[in-house]
DNA sequence: CATATGTGTTTGTATTTGACGAACGGTCAC
DNA sequence: GTGACCGTTCGTCAAATACAAACACATATG
């Protein structure tokens, strides 16, 4: 958790590392001043004035004023990255279409650094909250105690299941969390045989939420979708049945999809 | 354009500048393994692993068996950003309510480092194309051949023009690209006067926009938007002013929320 | 089956390069 | 007009990085 910059191994670049903890700082603080700056992270101005006007160099800030601010760039970036990603391609269109048909939130979310990233999230009529739920992506968060993953962790290597716990443990947000690797492995176990994850009131109380993993040809998990909506709503037996056999079935159309576009890279191009 | 390292003011880090180097040849490659960075980047192999290491241990790439490739943290960071940007949070709905009036392609844009960006676009359901377009959120790119930049340098300070026309020149992209200072200035008089800019086939050939800009109550231009879509159909006369009204009138509607949103902030809160 | 060439990773060492603090030049408030 | 504060510049030395060579491992190649 603490900077340890000894001389081991991997060799890690103090410089480079201090670069992002200004980058993280401007986000934290909305933007800020290099005097500001010089306090929070501890070093001289002259220090922070020179990372700054690298960022900017780069692109990477914006000086408005004397107010220095992440830029777009970021954005561009982050489009970029997640065009790459072959789930989302696929998987987009079909998450907007579930959304439609079952009127809820419909949520298409991967893996990164053992935390749950939303790649997109659609909100369909019955949705409440409506846009600043959309709008605002949340961090990457822990994958114990969503619907989508849940899905993900049940998919995954044993080993990489330890690991994580390890890096992160198991905090709880709810009563309703689960806490202990026994049960969680219970749960991943469970999921794994019925193929679908249930999120009950785990995250947020009152909101319940139904996940399936999409993996590709080899086994490997390469995301999960999830739609949820206020437990009242979701627990009617019939409903509930339903909306089960819509996530599995969307889940199934992306796999396939997916795997369709992936097989093309078993042969590859000539250069 | 090559870098220029030496001691001048400000000073740059180098070793920030070649940490976006890798990040950079990890964009233009789609991923990539040490050696290949290696050969690319002009670095010995250890010096990118480093570099590697460090940016995987920010969260910022993931290693993939022995590819590297830049992580979904990019976007994370970049939803932030536009989220900050009041433009965006105020623009969004009513660019959306833009293209489904006018069933075209609906853009939402703003300045940074002296290039354009486009925050959010919709497609109206004439509009042509369809997915591939609204999903590949493109480069920043150059100012003087779109409505929606054309719309912004002509609320910039002269300065700001010279300064970004001395940066990044004005190049052409069809024949009816504007590429003299001169020409340019008109132009931009033109739109100031008329309150609207128009983008001719500059950029595309048979597309043709409609832009106007956005700005806050300081006079400053925070962005601008536009619609789109075949010349063919753009240039019917009737259905042409239509466009323009409504085009300047969502500008208008957007200005006046967002002034009131930011007089806000002339009373700041205690802290 | 050994050998050659490829990979990613580790380490010791020379020196480039970034951190510091003081000084500069500007602005705003009192 | 004077004091305090800001962002920026610069000389200097310690420290952090780049290099190259060696390592372990895999995959071809004779």
């Amino acid at each position: 958790m603490a900077d340890e910059h000894t001389t081991g191994s991997p060799r890690t670049l103090k410089t480079v590392s201090r670069a992002f903890d200004v980058v993280r700082a401007l986000e934290e603080l909305d933007g800020a001043r290099v005097t500001e700056l010089s306090n929070h992270l501890d070093l001289s101005k002259s220090v922070v004035y020179n990372y700054l006007s690298t960022l900017r160099a780069e692109k990477f800030v914006v000086k408005e004023e004397d107010t220095y601010r992440l830029s777009l760039q970021f954005l561009l970036v982050g489009e970029y990255v997640r065009y790459q990603n072959i789930l989302y391609r696929i998987g987009k269109p079909e998450i907007e279409e579930l959304a439609e048909k079952t009127g809820e939130y419909a949520h298409l979310a991967t893996e990164q650094h053992g935390l749950g990233i939303n790649l997109y999230k659609v909100s369909g009529e019955k949705a409440v909250g409506s846009d600043y739920q959309v709008n605002k992506l949340q961090r990457a968060d822990y994958l114990h105690f969503s619907a989508t993953g849940k899905a993900i962790l049940a998919h995954l290597p044993k080993e990489r299941v330890e690991w994580i716990i390890d890096q992160y443990g198991l905090p709880g947000k709810t009563e309703a969390t689960i806490t202990t690797r026994e049960e969680l492995f219970e749960e991943l176990e469970t999921i794994r045989d019925r193929g679908y994850s249930l999120n009950d009131e785990e995250e947020i109380k009152g909101l319940q939420a139904i996940g399936a993993p999409v993996t590709n040809r080899h086994g490997r998990v390469l995301g999960s979708i999830s739609v949820s909506g206020p437990v009242r709503r979701m627990k009617q037996p019939d409903y509930h049945e339903q909306l089960i056999e819509s996530v599995v079935n969307t889940a199934n159309v992306i796999e396939v999809n997916v795997n369709m576009e992936e097989s093309d890279d078993d042969f590859p191009t000539f250069s």
